[in-house]
DNA sequence: CTGAAAGCGCTAACAA
DNA sequence: TTGTTAGCGCTTTCAG
């Protein structure tokens, strides 16, 4: 079965008119006489005439549409982001495709290609645990097509960046949780490939140092699928726990893998309770029990500024050379999961 | 800044021959000698061309792409239904397209109109919140645009449908409460156009029935934003237990409507905890306090048995007139939520 | 004020 | 085996 919608030549025959003057008339324009164009547009709207996007795309050259590739949309922190970047893509007029990476760079590839290949006017990419090399995006950037990372990025490509103070928000996270008598903190993060890993890592670090707490390589654990497949999550907590060096409190850094974690803590660990704090975009982070502490980043407002961006460079007349890395803060949402039960 | 790429017209002239026949070449056509064949590959790779979408789809009327519309892909629900429609979709050689609702019935609209317009092969539709009379999808299927309605489907269009078993869903749920004790067994759902709103309802008040308890109005609360905007909930929930009949339980139909009535319950009822279960496809409900007894839907298999049906409809040769809707089985997972603390 | 024709990238029927 | 040409739906010169 074929779908078939009306044609401006259907609209051509049926009024006796050129194809041309049907077009024109349609767009309004100035040359058409008041009588013709009032016909077109009546027969237009009675047959419910829609122009094939798809023949403009090829004339012009542009399609009006942006796409999007995350690694998951079921993640508060990239469905956030999502409405985000549609409320801006909306009234600028921009159409958004969603793509899913899953974490997988094979999967990322044929997604940024095939979303160029059919023709968006620009990308706004989150990169996967996978992706330490881009040179597939890097192609596509050098032939001009508009990129804007998000979150996830890249040293590779000079483009413009939207991000959370990852390194702050990590730096507060961990200092929350000095403050709060734990010594033996553990980080739990996800690939050491991401920027978010490096960015979390450091703010980790320097305020261990700060508060002279040697850091120590045994507290940390990698987990490349970021929290997507729970047997990763729960071999690192395990390991940790089980070492002779158990530490007292965890830090987790990504979305998933901060929900996982407190599942794997709270199922193995209910009288010891560690103390705990995670990235995290969770609106249910309340209902938990104990309430669960977290860093919350402005998802919202990192898409609506990263489509920002990219709406202005697919806009630009002329070639963009000068480019910005934003940071917008994290959010410290403390609640019972961070706080020593015995420091009452 | 435009976006150029290599077209069959620059092989042709680099390699001195006409398009047709680097066309056919790069198709691997047998008319094409091996030689000329293996030119033009190995020109095609070396430049990295890709054929242009957007032209190949104004030729053939097809585009491998189907799309979806949602209402929000911030639920839990939804984003796994999402992952299993890109598992089908995937290996079929489809792409997907993500559209959000937000539960506004102008949105989805335009949605619909432009994914249609854009030329997708097919569509697979949840319904808006606010979607009764649905014309503008009509319209379109009656043009011969397949489309398939998944979770929230309507009566008013003859095509697969594939959703939960909602009654079966309810009436387990309501019984399990009645079973533990519960005689006011409120109900707080979606709109009233929803056709899930219809089957939960259903399934709650034949259960009470059975159990030979009346059925009551007034313990009912239609939230027609389904969650989305707290506030809507916040009075549902307070004129519930503001009358005089308070319920001592509380059945809730919808993804997001469970979690934050759930929030607000807590927050405002800390002694005389009523019982409480729900729908949620939410993977947290162990981690809550007290754990959520929920009506969990088989959203994944929702979305690749919708997806199935509509490549089915798009491939078929002839059109298709016989019609099914799936139903697909709910699972009751009952946790501490929906438990009498007294009846132990 | 309106029409004819070219062209966007690609395929396929028809010629050679 | 390869080239020429028309056409997918639309806009846009260029001519009337």
């Amino acid at each position: 079965m074929k779908f078939d919608s009306v044609t401006i030549k259907d609209i051509g025959k049926a009024l006796n008119l050129s194809t041309s003057t049907v077009s024109r008339a349609l767009r309004g324009s100035y040359e058409i006489s008041a009588e013709t164009k009032k016909l077109v547009l009546e027969y237009a709207e009675k047959i419910n005439y829609r122009p094939n996007p798809i023949a403009l795309s090829l004339k012009e050259r542009r399609t009006r549409a942006i796409g999007v590739v995350v690694s998951e949309i079921a993640n508060n922190f990239f469905s956030q982001a999502i409405n985000g970047i549609e409320s801006i893509a909306y009234n600028r007029g921009y159409h958004v495709i969603i793509t899913q990476s899953h974490e997988s760079q094979e999967r990322e590839k044929v997604n940024v290609q095939h979303l160029a290949s059919r023709g968006v006017d620009g990308l706004l990419v989150s990169l996967s645990s996978e992706s330490e090399e881009i040179e597939y995006i890097k192609e596509l950037h050098e032939k001009g097509l508009p990129i804007v990372f998000f979150d996830r990025i890249s040293d590779e490509i000079e483009t413009h960046k939207v991000i959370a103070n990852n390194y702050l928000g990590a730096y507060h996270a961990t200092e929350h949780l000095i403050y709060g008598g734990f010594k033996k903190i553990a980080h739990v993060t996800s690939s050491p490939y991401l920027s978010i890993t490096k960015e979390r890592l450091n703010g980790y670090r320097d305020a261990l140092e700060k508060h002279g707490i040697a850091y120590n390589d045994a507290l940390i654990r990698y987990c490349n699928r970021g929290g997507m497949i729970s047997e990763e999550v729960e071999d690192a907590i395990a390991s940790l726990f089980k070492g002779k060096a158990k530490p007292d409190a965890v830090f987790t850094a990504g979305d998933r893998l901060t929900t996982v974690c407190y599942g794997i803590l709270k199922r193995m660990n209910q009288k010891k309770e560690a103390g705990f704090i995670g990235f995290t975009n969770t609106n249910l982070a309340d209902l938990f029990s104990p309430s669960l502490s977290a860093i919350r980043q402005p998802a919202f407002e990192i898409g609506q500024t990263a489509t920002e961006l990219l709406v202005q460079i697919i806009e630009s007349k002329r070639p963009v050379t000068d480019f910005e890395t934003r940071q917008l803060d994290t959010q410290l949402m403390i609640r019972e999961s961070s706080v020593k039960k015995s420091a009452t």
